[in-house]
DNA sequence: ATACGTGCAAATACTTTGCAGGCTT
DNA sequence: AAGCCTGCAAAGTATTTGCACGTAT
């Protein structure tokens, strides 16, 4: 059994286990966020879900995406201008590096991050929530083929 | 001199050297952003702005922070769910912890950001523009406002 | 039957944009 | 005179909310 079909069940159950019912529409969003590692945003996972149930609409993702959210079975990463992007295969808190210009947003290793939640609580006083390290950049791919545009 | 005169010059010079004009919006918006230390957002930029000239409109701030923001005069703090805040005392990145109760933002003193983003660079290959670290929490006088609030 | 979930549409919030007029150099 | 800047209003985007209907237990 692979990480995505254990994330599916996790999450399944999850939302069972705190009283909520798996709709078919949650059953496919479930599905969609197990699989995808590209941190889709909610147009993504409703662009996905419209094809095999066309009259979903958006306000059921969102509505979704809070609850698993709530439920710790997703992880939004927030973004100020462009829309949230969700990771429900690695919903434990991490950082990501996002690239400007393919809009890539990719998983990033950095071993003082897990250190730091504890670090800052004790620095500040902060009973802390949530930690959010979002790296903007020029992927490798991209800074190749963004030459001819530089000034 | 204090800094705030010093951030007031500083920007003022950076926003002529650039070709911009020093409007009297302007000197009030670097006055604003040079003397606050709160971290304000263009909302209550406007606020304070509007009793000195009250015909002023938002875009004129928006539009304003966007060119210090290219100079790189002013710091650019994102929210996903409000709107962002503004550190025109300290425009050089550095990370913030924000109170979720009180909505305080304050800087953050952590001695590993400064080499985060070689370290980033060096591991991905990316071309770093900007690292955001933003924690949320809840600061240690809420803390005692809000154990009556407790499930 | 009761409560929860869905889909639609309207509302909200924040920010950007287009444009006409004004001011500065 | 030319160009930048302002203020207004409209548009744009992302998300939330209210509500009536449907469905599962």
């Amino acid at each position: 059994m692979n990480n995505s079909s254990n994330r599916f069940e996790q999450m399944s159950y999850k939302l069972k286990s705190a009283g909520y019912k798996l709709t078919p529409q949650r059953v496919i969003i479930l599905q969609i966020l197990s699989q995808r590692q590209d941190h889709p945003n909610p147009d993504s996972i409703y662009a996905t879900l419209k094809k095999q149930l066309p009259t979903t609409s958006p306000a059921t993702i969102y509505k979704t995406l809070a609850v698993l959210k709530n439920l710790k079975e997703v992880l939004e990463i927030q973004y100020s201008k462009e829309s949230n992007r969700y990771d429900g295969y690695n919903p434990i808190p991490h950082p990501h590096i996002h690239c400007i210009k393919c809009k890539k947003l990719s998983d990033l290793n950095l071993f003082v991050f897990d250190q730091l939640s504890e670090e800052v609580q004790k620095q500040t006083g902060y009973q802390v929530h949530s930690l959010n390290l979002l790296i903007d950049g020029i992927c490798p791919e991209c800074q190749l083929t963004s030459q001819e545009d530089d000034k």
